[in-house]
DNA sequence: CTGAAAGCGCTTACAG
DNA sequence: CTGAAAGCGCTTACAG
């Protein structure tokens, strides 16, 4: 389609003026004459011309553009982060893209290489826990980036990471989730979902044991499971759970690492007659859209994706060097009751 | 934290070469040298040296950077779509940016000049039906964006769009689905949502009605609501719809412009008492990730997102000029029953 | 196989 | 208020 593109040039030469003073009525400089200006302008629409950012970031070496990089996005989750932060650099006058995780993944050939290669004005990392041995390597990978533009990041973020942060205080939540449960009198609680992670203590493992802790209950294993962060993971996972223990053993509460782990849990506590919240209780995380939906509707807890979005690219623009954690609020629904004597 | 940024002058003085040179084998050119090629690596690495994509674009006048832009990220259907579309890209070596359906609304001020302005080496659109007077100024945007980047658009596209295209054909599908029901029984069958569009053959509504005539059935207006995608939307919708209709005039069936509108409509059943499939068969559209931990499951249509975004960019980077028909199925799962006599 | 030079389309001091 | 000129960091003929 793109026939000759037009450029700078073609406006000056059309409009009998110098490109400089193309270039100022471009950038809504004061110092040009009404009558200049106008002429230019007229021109410049007249021609349907569009200065080419490229060209423009190649000269100014700013290019008004921001990146984020998030693991999945059809995890509505992170859908949600991408939202807020992209309507938060509108608002700001920048442009945000976004790239796939697998982009940091370091088992790839070379992977930062593209996103440092483009020089974008900063770029928002979101990250989940990782296995340590991967872990170093995507860290290596974001001091590397790091070298080409300012870096933020998001979500669980190990306090041994030197970078501005809006970090998941999944600690103290899981903390009052315990915390919540055993006000409804569980004592048998479990915990499904995520990874066997190191000595961060910000992570969930840290809050599940102190909530249990806080109860005066005793931390049994058999009731946390570690698995992805998907339904058919969750489902699995309650699945093995329950087979593994006499059904007196059971619990009656679970914490689900997130929204869709928690439908895998519903799902498979209905294929087993189990009546939630009745006889099972279950809170997500996330809250996503269709929690609200489910049967019975999924207590959940509000993480603020669009906030810690937004957060992230405020902290990227004024450079602020600082980790701040992000709110979050349990939002009470139908999944959970007080257990039954 | 960018400090002095490399170049490519860095690299060849200390390899000792020239900038073509080094230029050569970034572009893994074949005819250097095996030593120096060898030298210049070495460097490259030594140094970190990451060329820059925006001067690259600069010089070669294309950035290996498509863009995509969509009406709203929160609804998992494009998030899909996004996903097959970037899996695509990369594959074939380019990068996808993903831009918010408001770049291209021209009710903003200059709306689509962003967009323009990137010089982009191509851009997916995915549209969807807008009132007319609406729709008529996209399309004037569309044509002005193509001036400057190829592009294919995606969804209900109406067949006077000249651009390439992976469309729906929602008459086909609608037209579909309302047999299925009517093979099960259905006579009195509601369609929620969407806008009223003006005369493209290929919209739904051409298909419900289609539908209905091929069985003989009357077309009912009050059975059919015009609301926005949404689950709120589209539990006001039947709500109206029901408070507005003697009970003996309800529908057996409804069928939903998306699962959302969908998950609305059984929610608002559920409020009234109405069971889910034995007195309202309900099926959906677009089978988002939580159809099947609905209860009952929902039925709803695949619509083969991912794939069709994969197609799109396949057009795109071919140039191939043609509109081709994006494929669907139904999945049936438990929400729509035999009409009880 | 390698290098010198022009050029991509802008912005930005610097003069005037 | 306006213009001439250099420069941003690459690629791409063109010579050799």
């Amino acid at each position: 389609m793109s026939s000759e593109n037009i450029t700078i040039y073609d406006i000056a030469s059309d409009a009998g003026v110098s490109i400089a003073t193309v270039s100022r009525v471009l950038r809504g400089e004061a110092n040009v004459s009404e009558a200049t200006r106008k002429k230019v302008l007229e021109v410049i629409d007249r021609r349907n011309y569009r200065p080419s950012s490229i060209a423009r970031g190649m000269a100014s070496k700013t290019t008004h553009s921001l990146g984020i990089v998030l693991p999945k996005l059809l995890n509505p989750h992170y859908a949600m982060i991408f939202t807020g932060a992209q309507e938060e650099a509108r608002k700001l006058g920048y442009t945000m893209s976004l790239f796939p995780w697998s982009s940091l993944d370091t088992r790839e050939y070379n992977p930062a290489a593209m996103l440092a290669e483009r020089r974008l004005d900063g770029l928002i990392v979101c990250v989940e826990y990782l296995p340590h041995d991967h872990d170093v390597q995507v860290l290596a990978a974001l001091r590397d980036l790091r070298q080409y533009m300012p870096v933020v990041l998001i979500g669980c973020v190990p306090p041994s990471y030197d970078f501005p942060a809006v970090t998941n205080n999944s600690a103290s939540m899981l903390q009052a989730i315990v915390r919540y449960l055993t006000e409804l009198g569980h004592e048998r609680i479990a915990f499904i979902g995520g990874v066997e992670e190191d000595n961060d203590p910000l992570r969930r493992d840290v809050g599940y044991e102190n909530g249990l802790r806080d109860a005066r209950l005793p931390y049994i294993a058999s009731y946390r499971i570690y698995c992805r962060g998907t339904a058919e993971d969750g489902a699995a996972a309650l699945n093995r759970m329950l087979d593994s223990l006499k059904p007196e053993y059971w619990p009656t509460a679970v914490i689900a690492l997130n929204d869709l782990v928690a439908m895998g849990c519903m799902a498979e506590a209905g294929r087993r007659g189990i009546a939630i919240p009745d006889r099972l209780s279950v809170v997500g995380c996330d809250n996503l859209f269709c929690a609200p939906y489910l049967t019975p509707p999924l207590t959940s807890v509000n993480t603020h994706q669009q906030q810690t979005g937004a957060r992230a690219v405020q902290l990227l623009i004024s450079g602020e060097d600082k980790q701040e954690t992000a709110g979050w609020d349990l939002v009470e629904r139908a999944s959970c009751a007080r257990v039954r004597p």
